[in-house]
DNA sequence: GTCGTAGTGTAGCCGTGGCTACATCATGGT
DNA sequence: ACCATGATGTAGCCACGGCTACACTACGAC
């Protein structure tokens, strides 16, 4: 969204408690790469032999319509994730191959994590869905080294 | 965000594959609700004896400007969470105490279940404010029951 | 009681991510 | 070779969530 730029904590006044506030700026710039990654990660997996989709593929999987997809890939186009021409399909640059498999793989521990715990699996695919762009290297070790184990004792 | 009107899912072309669309429907819903959750759960901490806050105190929390804040009570108050009089402290509806206290208990037993499976105290806090919207009753319920074991065998 | 200042509000800008409606392109079937 | 039709692009709308700059209130110190 609009900026980004850090701003000074308040340091007067009543209630300054703020500690939380670097969090949220975490949460905020986690939401800017958020369609990007499932942008990718669905062309990635969509992409048959040649590696590249079409539009109204990625319309098709998210559930939204055709002109939200034909802008979400303007802006990955620009910040160098993808390769497009007008008409033309679409496909992943080296950039955009490395952002999806890394995606993809920490998709995959989620859900397997999920499951692990006990979640069912129809659960476990759509909580992950929302919950794997807010997870940190370390938890996802976590979440890695127990869902290797299989399942919670 | 806009609109949320459900589309029908595409029957016709190459590679339907439309599972997920409404997974990510689902996080979409999430996100329009993420602020609110955040703040009357903000509010709800920083009320003190009178249960009220001020809007300073958000910013400061939330590490945005006093202007944003502004708004987004606009907002909460024309979707029944807030009792906001212009240059007035906030205070909470029933509605809104009760979405916060969901929201605080729902974000304990998260930070609460990840420091249980290994994760730094600092991280779960931060990778909590992140994953606590889109954890769904079914997985809050297993978290819970880890947290509660305090720790992973 | 006045008045300075911290706290709020308002105006107006930006970018993202939705949408509908309409225009244009590309491709396969005849 | 044509042309219908499905796939894309473009124009323009909306709401959200950021921002700066400037205007206004309320309240406590005096």
């Amino acid at each position: 969204m609009g900026d980004a730029k850090p701003r000074p904590e308040r340091t007067r006044g009543s209630k300054r408690a703020t500690r939380p506030a670097a969090s949220h700026r975490r949460v905020r710039a986690d939401h800017a790469t958020e369609l990007a990654e499932d942008y990718v990660e669905a062309i990635y997996e969509l992409g048959g032999k040649d590696g590249t989709c079409r539009a109204v593929d990625l319309a098709s999987r998210f559930g939204v319509s055709h002109v939200t997809v034909s802008r979400t890939i303007g802006r990955l186009k620009r910040d160098g994730f993808v390769i497009a021409e007008p008409y033309r399909p679409i496909a992943l640059t080296k950039k955009g191959r490395r952002l999806a498999e890394a995606s993809q793989r920490r998709h995959r521990i989620v859900v397997a994590f999920l499951q692990a715990i006990g979640v069912s699996e129809r659960t476990a695919a759509i909580d992950a869905e929302g919950i794997e762009h807010h997870v940190s290297p370390e938890t996802l070790a976590r979440f890695e080294a127990i869902a290797d184990r299989g399942s919670l004792p």
